[in-house]
DNA sequence: CCAATAACAATAATTATTATCAATATTACC
DNA sequence: GGTAATATTGATAATAATTATTGTTATTGG
């Protein structure tokens, strides 16, 4: 079998994530990075968030326009994306309502839902407020 | 202001989308439509697939794991994908359970929620039928 | 400390999608 | 119906995001 080894770029990565609340993709995440480790390259960030979102570390977030999105905060959890400013926020939803809609879902699907993510979309506080 | 022509390879496009349970990708739609029309072109099948889900007569469905896929389907619908055979299936749910599910992410957000979109992940019948 | 090898940096390759442009098809008008 | 105007096409180049390759470096078990 194959072992992990420790790797301070990677662990670099982790912390960075799991401090901030930005949304960043592996972009945003190789220039933060840069900072610690100025030699660091693209495809290593690739590489490290690949495999810290397969050792459910990180939450890889994918709404479908453009470029993923990584998110450290492993909690169950729900995300919007703002129309005009392309924000990514946090919505954290009841337990019960996530059941519920859960539930529903089971009941009108033959197969075996494992899992869910739920994309919400418009305008964000701030953006809703200069609208007008 | 610039008016629409018609296209018989949109329109082409459009049909099939509308006939099909599955949920082809562009390139899946390139290779039915090239049947009729032997000489379209890869870019003519993007180009009016996002000419169609602009105009709303056809869904984009994108999920994160590489092409986005289209759906004919425009009536509010989720859809789940298959860890296992990756197939794309539909799910509709009851509209109060979607009411309250979007009423509650409202109530837990500060800005205007316009729009949303879930993806479910499990296996599918025929695969949780056949893992054992 | 040192050999084995996981992880690295640099970069090439791939994949998915969009843009460009001359040729063709569709439509409005006579 | 014929023709001018132009939307759409097919072919292809370009771009963006991500993954693979390769020789070098860092980590770790013995």
């Amino acid at each position: 079998m194959t072992t992990t080894k420790f790797s301070r770029q990677r662990e670099s990565i982790k912390d960075y994530l799991s401090t901030t609340k930005d949304h960043p993709t592996a972009d945003m995440v190789y220039d933060h990075i840069k900072k610690i480790y100025p030699n660091i390259s693209l495809g290593t960030v690739y590489r490290n968030l690949n495999f810290l979102v397969e050792q459910g570390s990180i939450i890889k977030v994918s709404y479908g326009n453009g470029s993923d999105h990584f998110d450290g905060n492993v909690l169950p959890h729900y995300h919007f994306i703002c129309r005009n400013c392309s924000a990514i926020e946090d919505i954290s939803m009841p337990k019960e309502a996530v059941e519920q809609f859960l539930h529903s879902a089971d009941e009108n699907f033959a197969g075996t839902i494992e899992a869910s993510s739920t994309y919400f979309y418009g305008l964000c506080k701030k953006c809703s407020e200069n609208k007008h």
